[in-house]
DNA sequence: AAAAAATACTTACACTGGAAACATGGAGGC
DNA sequence: GCCTCCATGTTTCCAGTGTAAGTATTTTTT
């Protein structure tokens, strides 16, 4: 019944405490030193236990990716409900997409090591689908000059998740000097062309999309890919 | 002299031949499966004899990274040669970029990887910088809508660099989705907005130079860290 | 020729992730 | 109540990793 340690042989929630557990010590130690032995001694429980919830090591880490895109959906779509329709939508948008880069430099980079995460995971791709998707909504309102041009709006989209997760990258990888409290010197507004915008537009209005487009949209599920 | 095996036991040029099978070894496995002694035993070397060039692991990657910063850097800079001055000298720069990356993915992963990495490296630093010095000659040139406001010319360098390594990255990780051959739906060209160009633009010409963008320059040796 | 330095090897250690066999305890059927 | 089933966690073992210490060999210098 209990061991003489006082523990319980079962532990009740040893799936959601690894996935904690995780999370914690990825941003405290570098998701180099992350083990899946020095998880389970945090724990508290033998080194193999894990393998009765999760598929290894991939499979703990891309548990941990999920929670992370989540959260990070939800630190774009936070700022974006709280601003006022049209181009400030834009812009918490992508200073928030910066924000959680910085704040979970280590789960970030982890969201994004394709070899570490069990790339097939549908809740992965859900998940990831779905933070892609807060910036996507604000990208279909962007106007410029080749909002029109074929491809489109592909284009647009690919444009501005570029534009914001290579600042945020480079950023993150210490590539570009930040202020003394650790703050960018720019914020997205400040390297975005001063695009226009189109209000009320709708992302999953097909009826102008043209037949390329539509292919697209198929196949990439706008533009996450299920496997590698 | 012979050992019974018919190799001397000296290997000659050991240093340059274990970077060449690491960069080898790097595009066939991939940078997970990369090990200092598959790496030794490709060689025909015992897995230890790295450590009289290297500083470890780590050291040997360094050293790939910096190789990988040069065929970069020549990357690019052969299609600014090749263009006419002006825009089209922008164009091939970031296609360069990203042409490169997506040759050159694990090595391209590696060279941004700074937790493998000995980014203190002086030689590391110096072949990063001269990689980014391409890109930023050409950035400097980029006439828009913010190239005078504060902070400028960094804000349009790190404008232009984040828009070109978020595609890459992003192609790289395949978030985004490629063409049949594998490559991708749209240039560099196709993602920037329609950027004026003003030619003759010394990037080192710091006559206009504000006090802050000085220290900037100053600090950021052009955007590198020496260190994390 | 002798001494010194560079280079490569052998051995050993503390890690890692994973597989296999075993132990425990809770849940549902009788 | 009892008993079996099975989810859960443990123990043990294995192949593989990077690194350090001490040794052997070759080259270079003195």
């Amino acid at each position: 019944m209990l061991k003489e340690n006082g523990k319980k042989y079962h532990h009740g929630d040893l799936r959601a405490t690894l996935i904690a557990a995780g999370l914690e010590m990825l941003e405290e130690s570098g998701l180099e030193k992350l083990s899946l032995r020095a998880i389970a001694a945090r724990v508290g429980v033998s080194h193999t236990a894990p393998k009765n919830h999760f598929d290894g090591l991939k499979g703990l880490l891309t548990a941990m990716a999920i929670i992370g895109f989540e959260r990070h959906a939800a630190e774009m779509q936070r700022g974006v409900e709280d601003a006022p329709p049209g181009k400030a939508r834009l812009h918490a948008a992508a200073d928030g997409y910066v924000r959680f880069a910085l704040e979970n430099p280590e789960l970030f980079k982890l969201m994004f090591s394709s070899p570490l995460l069990d790339s097939a995971d549908p809740a992965l791709i859900d998940a990831g689908e779905a933070s892609y998707g807060v910036l996507r909504n604000v990208a279909h309102g962007l106007d410029w000059e080749k909002a029109d041009e074929p491809g489109a709006p592909f284009r647009t989209e690919w444009m501005l998740w570029s534009l914001v997760h290579g600042h945020a990258m480079l950023l993150i990888d210490h590539k570009l000097t930040r202020r003394e409290d650790g703050t960018p010197y720019f914020a997205m507004t400040d390297l975005m062309p001063d695009f226009g915008y189109r209000d009320r537009v709708d992302p999953n209005d097909v009826s102008t999309e043209t037949s390329v487009e539509a292919a697209l949209r198929q196949k990439s599920r706008y533009g996450w890919l299920s496997s590698d």
